[in-house]
RNA sequence: GGGGACGUAGUUCAGUUGGUUAGAACGCUGCCCUGUCACGGCAGAGGCCGCGGGUUCGAGUCCCGUCGUCCCCGCCA
């Protein structure tokens, strides 16, 4: 292989396979560097060694692809090439074989600036040919390996569940697969194998894994892809923190395979607290978290601070800090005062910043020194607070509660954190910070229909001590002010450098209280019958408690590879708008293909 | 559904206040070159300025629409 060489073959015979990824022709001699999956070779033509295979050399272009039947030789001294693996030796070519020509390509896999993404995805064959493609694919590959490997040593199974499914009008748009067989019949593509997963402990295979691929019609994100692969398993009678070591366990095996060390077990933190002091449910533990400065202070320099900044002084007062973010100009500074100069944050304000640190120590030198010292701000640090305004826009007022609040200074923690990344430095790739999230609620409001929804997914166990909350509340869906919204579930996500990796719980196993939640979300038995009857079905013949979790695999090999977008570590992507441009999909089809499936499309205006 | 950025040669980009023949680099073609490795030198080809409309004596440049790519909000149990 062209990455194999070394200078111990000196003087043997090989023959390399692989692709032109340039060529110096410089008369009577020529020098082809030739490329396969595992490097680069230099290969030597010589006139006055071998005039018929140089001149057949005269010919190889860019990208096309030989074989060269030649002599290993050691390099001189000064013509080593200390660049590339094999730079000590280098073939000197005696037979040429010209497997295949190229036509011109729209770029080349060696050069140094990349053309845009559009390009790159339509002639994905030849950016794939790229060295960080493959580095990117090949660590997917080692990734994937690792927790295959990893989970049949601990027991679990892989099981195959199908693609073609029912559709559930729960969570994500579904993909549709129309029956030929049942015309007017639709299949869904899986959001993911849970009913799956759960019937399998249900059938006795107590531990459950599968690297699959799952579907959501969403709106796609640098992070998002319609088709994605999950890691996802599951096993009976665990506690949560059972499901936890096995992830801790195949993910130090998927790193150990891409050359990192990871610690465990990872930091746990309630779904509260992540709110509370990172304003989001995935914090980054990179930088650190806000303090709400109120607690420094006493009631009556809270009540006097709020009233002089037209804050409210029952909602926390945050201290957002960056470190290291060294000088800020008074220009920049007011920049940073613009609620919306931020990118995550946008809609009427009613958060307000004070982000003159200048002027506070003027105003108020002892409070500020109190703050400065409990946020534990040092030189060279960016901060600001922010509080909640007195009296924001009038739309705004509606939203204000401590989460909401929370999770706008979680934005600006983060757009701050981004816009000085390369000072503080902080965002090294290299550096994991995994957490457990845990403790998520068990239902969340639902704006647009005016209800509680299930904030995982309606099988999701909740917390013993919570119970009661639950029965009291049973019948308060559409309340927006019930207690339902306190309710804890034994849910979890795991999350890495402000990324959700994945998510899981406990189920439930006891249809008495699959019963409950149905209730609790307005279901009635028959319709909880009708959309998961063959699952509450199963639920009754003997159900082991169990419960797991689904990780995304794209996105632990983005991280791991560095990438910025999930699309550089899978294959064929697709756009923004879920074309792929290379095969140009997706694609009308003709009008007898509609006709056997029983479908007509109708026109967009 | 909404907000933002971008679209000029095969590719990456430049293109002034609207002004006459739209440039550079890399790649490509030909010639020269025996130690290059992002080889070098000389010569050359290559343009629907995304598309459609408008303003103007005149549009790559201004305006409107549209298409495409990217980022974000909504959405993603």
């Amino acid at each position: 292989m062209c990455g194999a060489l070394r200078p111990p073959d000196a003087g043997q015979k090989a023959v390399l396979m692989g692709w032109v990824n340039r060529r110096r022709d410089l008369g009577s001699i020529i020098f082809i560097d030739l490329r396969d999956r595992t490097g680069m070779t230099q290969v030597v033509f010589n006139r006055e060694r071998n005039p018929a295979v140089h001149d057949k050399a005269q010919e190889l272009r860019n990208e096309y692809v030989i074989a060269v039947v030649g002599t290993v030789k050691r390099r001189d001294a000064e013509t080593i090439n200390k660049n590339i693996a094999t730079g000590e030796v280098e073939l000197v070519g005696d037979e040429l074989r010209l497997l295949n020509v190229a036509k011109q390509p729209p770029f080349l896999p060696g050069d140094t600036v990349l053309p845009n993404e559009e390009v790159r995805l339509k002639y994905r064959y030849i950016d794939l040919r790229r060295d960080a493609m493959q580095f990117n694919i090949e660590t997917r590959h080692k990734v994937s390996k690792a927790i295959r490997d990893y989970l049949s040593e601990q027991g679990f199974f892989e099981i195959e569940t199908p693609f073609m499914t029912r559709s559930t009008p729960e969570g994500a748009r579904d993909y549709l697969v129309p029956s030929r067989v049942q015309p007017g019949c639709f299949y869904a593509l899986p959001q993911s194998p849970q009913l799956f997963k759960q019937i399998l402990m249900i059938s006795g295979f107590d531990r459950y894994f599968q690297i699959v691929r799952c579907f959501r019609d969403e709106d796609l994100r640098a992070d998002r892809q319609p088709e994605f692969t999950q890691i996802d398993l599951e096993m009976s009678y665990p506690q949560p923190e059972r499901v936890w070591e096995v992830v801790e366990g195949f993910l130090t095996a998927a790193f150990n395979a891409a050359g990192h060390e990871i610690k465990t077990p990872f930091p746990r933190m309630s779904y509260d607290q992540a709110i509370r002091v990172y304003g989001s449910d995935k914090p980054d533990l990179r930088l650190p978290g806000m303090v709400d400065v109120r607690t420094a202070m006493t009631p009556e320099e809270v009540a006097e601070f709020a009233t002089k900044f037209r804050m409210r002084k029952e909602l926390p007062i945050h201290l957002i800090r960056i470190p290291n973010a060294g000088e800020v100009s008074g220009t920049e500074r007011r920049t940073i005062g613009t609620y919306g100069a931020y990118q995550h944050v946008q809609g009427p304000s009613f958060v307000q910043l004070i982000s003159d640190p200048k002027r506070l120590a003027k105003d108020s030198p002892e409070l500020t020194e109190k703050i400065l010292r409990f946020g534990n701000v040092e030189a060279g640090d960016l901060w600001l607070l922010a509080g909640a305004l007195e009296k924001p826009d009038s739309s705004a007022v509606m939203d204000q509660s401590v989460q909401h609040f929370c999770e706008k200074c979680g934005y600006l923690r983060f757009d701050l954190a981004q816009k000085y990344a390369p000072k503080h430095g902080a965002f090294q790739k290299r550096d994991f910070h995994f957490l457990w999230v845990t403790d998520f609620p068990m239902f969340e409001w639902d704006k647009t229909e005016k209800r509680w929804n299930p904030a995982h997914h309606p099988f999701t166990s909740l917390h013993e001590e919570d119970m009661s909350k639950l029965e009291a509340n049973i019948d308060s869906v559409n309340d927006p002010k019930s207690p339902l919204g306190e309710i804890r579930a034994l849910a979890y996500d795991v999350v890495l450098n402000g990324t959700e990796l994945g998510s899981g719980s406990i189920r439930i196993h006891r249809q008495d209280i699959q019963r409950k939640i149905f209730q609790a979300l307005g279901m009635s038995d028959e319709e909880a019958r009708a959309r998961f009857g063959f699952f509450l079905e199963a639920l009754e013949y003997g159900t082991p408690p169990h419960g797991g979790i689904a990780l995304g695999l794209d996105r632990i090999v983005m991280i791991l590879t560095g990438a910025e977008s999930l699309r550089e570590v899978i294959p064929f992507p697709k756009t923004a708008r879920a074309v792929d441009l290379m095969v140009d999909a997706p694609t009308p089809v003709n009008e007898a293909q509609l006709k056997e499936l029983g479908i007509g499309v109708i026109k967009a205006k």
